[in-house]
RNA sequence: GCCGAUGUAGCUCAGGGGUAGAGCGCAUCCUUGGUAAGGAUGAGGUCAUGAGUUCAAUUCCCAUCAUCGGCUCCA
């Protein structure tokens, strides 16, 4: 017999072998139809240990804490649509004779298979035909079975198959841990776990069909990925793209057209947005924001031109990391004179640094800058505002002595978190990037360095209780960094705010100051951006609101509606008076009906609508409209106080 | 850059081998209004571009460009 503990802390017997299925079964037949997978931790795992993920047939041989799995925990869910994906690959092997199988995981909001067709070509209309496919399977009830198999019979199954990349991934397992599982006619090298049976998959879309490389490596053979989504019920997939449907809605480049925000033009070039009128005003905003911040905070705000000579960039050395595939070098009348469209600010605030000598004293000097930088990002991958070719870096450079480093990185850490919470960001993770676990060879600067900056980074993040990741293999070449990911409408992760350890510009622009004792010492340097770029920042702020923005970030406050033409002059009035108190009020008397102007309002999103007729001229007072809501009448004196209190609130 | 889809009026989209349609927007006129579409009239298109097939191409084929969904990349 063996004991198992379950979350409530109560303890029972089974006998050994025991299923997480035949547990639930004994609770309740109605629970274990509901439960899916199971989370197995056994005795003597480490405390911080997860446990690890059981198929509901899988025996537990030995005393151990089961939690049961239903839908709602993420883990049920991935076993759900990792056994889905199985599950459309035996459907794909059925209507596609001969097709090859690369990886086919869960993943956040469904799941993929990569597969190779062969000669064989599909398309998005064939899709239903493999949805119908896969229900149809599904409803035969079959088993999964998990099967244990050596290295050798593995290999030797798939090169029968003729299944090259199950072979190329079983050639990198350990014998004695390759596991299979079968489902109906479909054996897959597999891992799991799964679920029981494939009759709980009741709902089936597939979304998409898009390249992908095998094992994400562009100059290998690239497959056919097809992503789709299940359900337990066919209700949950009609809500999940009702919720697409709404996602789509929020997506910045449809508000930023209906905004009048900004646009793009062919002509002008790919990913080179143009901000018209309105976004500029918002942009405008979040620089004055951020601008009065850092002044509070000791920053200095510096200019630096939109070009710098080659010579810059071959000193810092990104020109021969990314001159190849950069914006090529500007030509001039003088013969061997080159110039590069700046990739980022730090070259020029280095030698802003060297254009006078530095005393210890003067440390920690922050040089900050909204500076534009021009990248040449791949065609394929510009998107909407997210990720441009030309954008503005909320930029600075902070070139501290080594001491000042763990004080300074957490300064920036407060100012990122104070950027989030005045826009009521809550959704955001961190992530601290640091090297290749083993191999060093592709970054620049010292071993010695590199461990203290990555020690600092993780223990600045540690003392502000940040809920950080590690990933290994994702510093930047010349230091490790701390990024801030927030979600988009369609759960698409962006890095906003960045922070970066330096020690290798400041070698290479041979930086430095007088220390107390005499001596030259050579500065650290962090790079950071609280919004990343002023781009993406608006991007994801547009669709973290739907577009309602906060009153302070309105780029229209106020929009001043007599009812009828009559009432114009006494409108221009009111709209004076708020100008006059730095509210961004306009009037709108054109001959249009009340209704409609408002309607038209509405779709830019303008926050507060003044209207005035007959009888707030008599009365001269305003009839205040926010958010769609009536907020009552009001002298204008009264509303400017309210405006402004509304304001403060937000900026609170 | 790679795979796939898409490209028709300023916007959103319908159509289809025989020279083009709707709604919104825009212009003019009527209307002067009370909280999300008042009415009438009118102007707007080399059907992305280029080359083919055809008596005839916006429609079919191919290429290019752009957009979208992914992949790779991201100082």
């Amino acid at each position: 017999m063996i004991n198992i503990t379950f979350p409530d802390g109560s303890v029972r017997a089974y006998k050994k072998g025991v299923t997480a299925y035949e547990i639930a079964m004994g609770i309740s037949p109605r629970l274990a139809a509901e439960v899916l997978a199971a989370s197995v931790k056994f005795a003597g795992e480490a405390p911080e240990s997860k446990g690890t993920t059981y198929d509901l047939t899988r025996p537990i041989e030995s005393d151990a804490t089961v939690t049961l799995l239903k839908w709602d925990s993420d883990e049920a869910k991935r076993v759900f649509w990792h056994s889905s994906s199985h599950l459309m690959a035996e459907a794909l092997e059925a209507l596609y004779p001969g097709v090859k199988f690369g990886i086919g995981p869960a993943i956040e909001n469904g799941f993929y298979y990569d597969v190779d067709l062969g000669g064989q070509t599909i398309t998005d209309a064939d899709l239903p035909k493999v949805e119908k496919k896969m229900l149809e399977l599904a409803q035969k009830k079959e088993d999964f079975k998990r099967i244990e198999v050596s290295k050798a019979d593995a290999l030797q199954h798939f090169t029968e198959k003729g299944d090259p990349y199950k072979c190329e991934l079983i050639s990198e397992l350990e014998d004695g841990t390759i596991t299979y599982y079968e489902n109906g006619a479909f054996t897959d090298l597999c891992r799991g776990p799964h679920l029981k049976n494939t009759d709980v998959i009741k709902a089936v879309k597939l979304t998409s069909i898009a390249g992908a490389y095998w094992r994400g490596d562009e100059h290998r053979q690239q497959l056919t990925r097809i992503y789709g989504i299940t359900f337990p019920k066919k209700s949950m997939l009609d809500e999940y793209l009702v919720m697409l449907e709404e996602a789509k809605k929020r997506d910045h480049r449809k508000l930023g057209k209906e905004m009048e925000l900004f646009t793009f033009s062919s002509r002008v070039g790919l990913g080179l947005p143009l901000w018209l009128p309105r976004g500029a005003v918002m942009r405008n905003i979040l620089e004055t924001f951020l601008r009065k911040k850092q002044a509070e905070l000791g920053y200095l705000p510096v200019v630096t031109p939109h070009i710098g000579s080659k010579d810059l960039y071959v000193t810092s050395g990104h020109y021969a990391k990314y001159g190849k595939d950069s914006f090529q070098p500007i030509r001039t009348p003088q013969e061997g004179e080159e110039y590069m469209l700046k990739p980022m600010n730090c070259p020029h605030h280095c030698e802003i640094f060297r254009s006078s000598p530095r005393s210890y004293r003067d440390l920690p000097l922050r040089l900050a800058e909204f500076g534009t930088v021009y990248r040449y990002e791949q065609s394929g991958e510009l998107h909407g505002l997210t990720r441009v070719r030309g954008f503005t870096q909320d930029d600075a450079h902070l070139f501290c002595r080594p001491d000042q480093l763990q004080e300074e990185f957490e300064k920036v850490i407060d100012l990122i978190l104070y950027v989030f919470k005045t826009l009521k960001m809550t959704d955001y993770m961190a992530q601290i990037s640091l090297r290749h676990q083993t191999d060093h060879s592709k970054y620049i600067g010292s071993e010695e360095n590199w461990e203290k900056a990555e020690q600092a980074i993780i223990d600045a993040a540690a003392n502000k209780g940040l809920n950080t990741v590690i990933e290994y293999d994702e510093a930047a070449f010349y230091g490790p960094k701390l990024d801030f990911m927030v979600k988009d409408a369609l759960g698409r992760r962006w890095q906003l705010g960045t922070i970066q350890v330096d020690y290798n510009l400041p070698e290479r622009f041979q930086l430095e100051y007088t220390d107390a004792d005499g001596s030259k010492q050579r500065p650290v340097m962090i790079h950071r951006a609280p919004f990343g770029s002023i781009e993406r920042f608006t991007a994801v702020v547009l669709e973290h609101t739907a577009g309602h923005l906060p009153l302070w970030l309105s780029p229209d406050q106020v929009k001043v509606l007599p009812i009828s033409e009559k009432y114009a002059d006494y409108a221009k009035k009111v709209c004076e008076l708020l100008n006059y108190s730095e509210i961004r009020a306009s009037v709108d008397a054109r001959n249009e009906t009340l209704g409609k102007r408002i309607r038209e309002i509405a779709a830019l999103r303008v926050p507060v609508l003044v209207i005035v007729g007959e009888k707030e001229v008599a009365e001269g007072t305003v009839s205040v409209r926010r958010n769609g809501a009536d907020a009552g009448s009001m002298s204008v004196d009264a509303f400017v106080e309210y405006f402004k209190a509304a304001v403060a609130e937000e900026l609170s």
